[in-house]
RNA sequence: GGAGAGGUGGGUGAGCGGCUAAUACCAACAGACUGUAAAUCUGUCGCCUGAAAUGGCUACGCAGGUUCGAAUCCUGCCCUCUCCA
């Protein structure tokens, strides 16, 4: 059974979906084809506990070799976290509290056993081996690589050159995550491109200390919702796996057209065959790319809630956003009347969420953003028109129904 | 230890005593056009008050000071970078 898997996996080009690169391919094969269950290796780390459609290409690739028989290892990275993974924007991280760790730790594996199998997964935290750590293991650790080969990491390289800052600790980051995989003995270490220094060193590591070097499986990075930038939370161009289904159906209707393939193929089963109908059909122009764009928002939201939210969500879109009507499902929001006056219409907007201030009110109100009842609203008096029932819309995309505190 | 450069709104980055809530660009938001796409055009883009012109408050690393008035000058502190040792 797991043979044919095996070979569906190998042979009908699933084992390259949704990957960048594998390093070295050749011995990754030659591990699966050796018929012993791997330790894959995936870090976590617990200052951003939050999963998003990015995390789920890697995600998803290690639950398809999980059902090869093949175990995770899922390293809680509770000491990294406090340094801060120095690729991408540098930053310096306040440090978690034990508390937040927990937390933070729990509310990932919520999410994360949404797409990998708990019973195939290990949980190790990097406290169970840093913890124990002296200075001299640090010493030890640190005096088997050198400044330059750190450097060597793009990241770095180009801090280095621009003569920003990289902090000491920031170089600590790489050759720890290494260690992880000395402490476990990983077999492969998962990971986006941005991680393919930090598992090589893991390689150089293990091979240090004796042990047989892991292999490296790098997933692409999804391009967030902006259309340019990789997705990240702290970008705001993410689509959470947690979203409620009329969110995420419509934040993959607002993605720009030239990233919906690239969706598909990361994010999706659609078979390959059928992207490709679906790319020939757009060039040719054979079909609206909203369709398709709508078939992939169904797609996703199936997957990450079920066909039927899929189906209501899209009902949903279709008919706020395509027919411009009212959302069937309103949130309340009951106009208060205290001190005996009805407030202005900007308190009742940013009361009700629908403004950042009353200031941004007022300015929505000036572009006409806003609506009640369908009819645009230039004024704060407008509010006493308000019936109960009454429905306010700000942009396109919010809504709330009015009621006066009785 | 010495010499020098620098820290400005979400980002890049101007300004270097009043005309500066702070140029420009990017991002963001809203409107038009649409397919909640792209492109384009228009507008907004610190907070509070007012229908509005206006007004008040807060803001240019932190703390003080000079001045009628400071992001701009002075002092101290914190942080970053470069060169020398």
């Amino acid at each position: 059974m797991e043979t044919t898997k095996k070979t569906a996996w190998l042979d009908d080009g699933l084992l390259r979906r949704g990957v960048a690169e594998i390093i070295v391919e050749e011995e990754f094969i030659a591990k699966l084809e050796s018929g012993r269950s791997l330790r894959l290796k995936e870090g976590f780390d617990p200052s951003s506990p939050d999963i998003h459609l990015g995390h789920a290409v890697g995600l998803r690739k290690l639950r398809q070799l999980q059902e090869l028989g093949h175990k995770v290892i899922l390293i809680v990275g509770d000491w990294t976290a406090q340094i801060g993974d120095p690729s991408g924007v540098s930053t310096t991280r306040r440090m978690l509290s034990p508390d937040e760790v927990q937390t933070n730790a729990k509310t990932y594996m919520d999410q994360f056993f949404r797409i990998v199998d708990r019973g195939r997964t290990e949980v190790m935290w990097q406290s169970e081996w840093f913890g124990k750590f002296n200075l001299a293991d640090v010493v030890r650790l640190t005096s088997r690589f050198t400044v330059a080969q750190m450097l060597a990491r793009e990241d770095f390289a180009k801090r280095f050159e621009a003569n920003s800052p990289i902090s000491v600790t920031e170089l600590l980051y790489p050759m720890m995550q290494a260690y992880d995989s000395v402490a476990i003995g990983s077999d492969v270490e998962f990971g986006g491109t941005d991680q393919k220094f930090n598992c090589l060193v893991g390689r150089e590591l293990q091979r240090m200390v004796g042990q047989d070097p892991q292999d490296v499986f790098l997933t692409p990075l999804l391009v967030g919702t902006d259309g340019t930038l990789k997705m990240s939370k702290s970008l705001g161009n993410y689509i959470g796996i947690t979203e409620p289904p009329d969110q995420m159906y419509g934040k993959v209707m607002s993605l720009p057209d030239a990233l919906m393939l690239d969706y598909f193929e990361l994010v999706t089963d659609v078979p390959n065959a059928e992207i490709a109908q679906f790319r020939a059909d757009i060039e040719a122009q054979r079909v609206n790319p909203r369709d398709v764009k709508m078939r992939l928002a169904r797609e996703i939201v199936a997957q990450f809630h079920s066909a039927e939210a899929a189906a209501a969500a899209e009902q949903e879109f279709r008919r706020v956003f395509q027919r411009r009507e009212k959302p069937t499902d309103l949130s309340t929001f009951t106009i208060s009347r205290a001190g005996g006056r009805a407030p202005a219409l900007s308190e009742v907007m940013v009361a009700a969420g629908l403004a950042a201030s009353r200031s941004d009110a007022r300015r929505l109100m000036a572009q006409g953003a806003v609506r009640l009842d369908d009819e645009k609203i230039d004024g704060e008096a407008a509010l006493e028109k308000a019936t109960d029932g009454a429905v306010l819309r700000v942009g396109r995309r919010r809504f709330v129904r009015l009621e006066w505190e009785k």
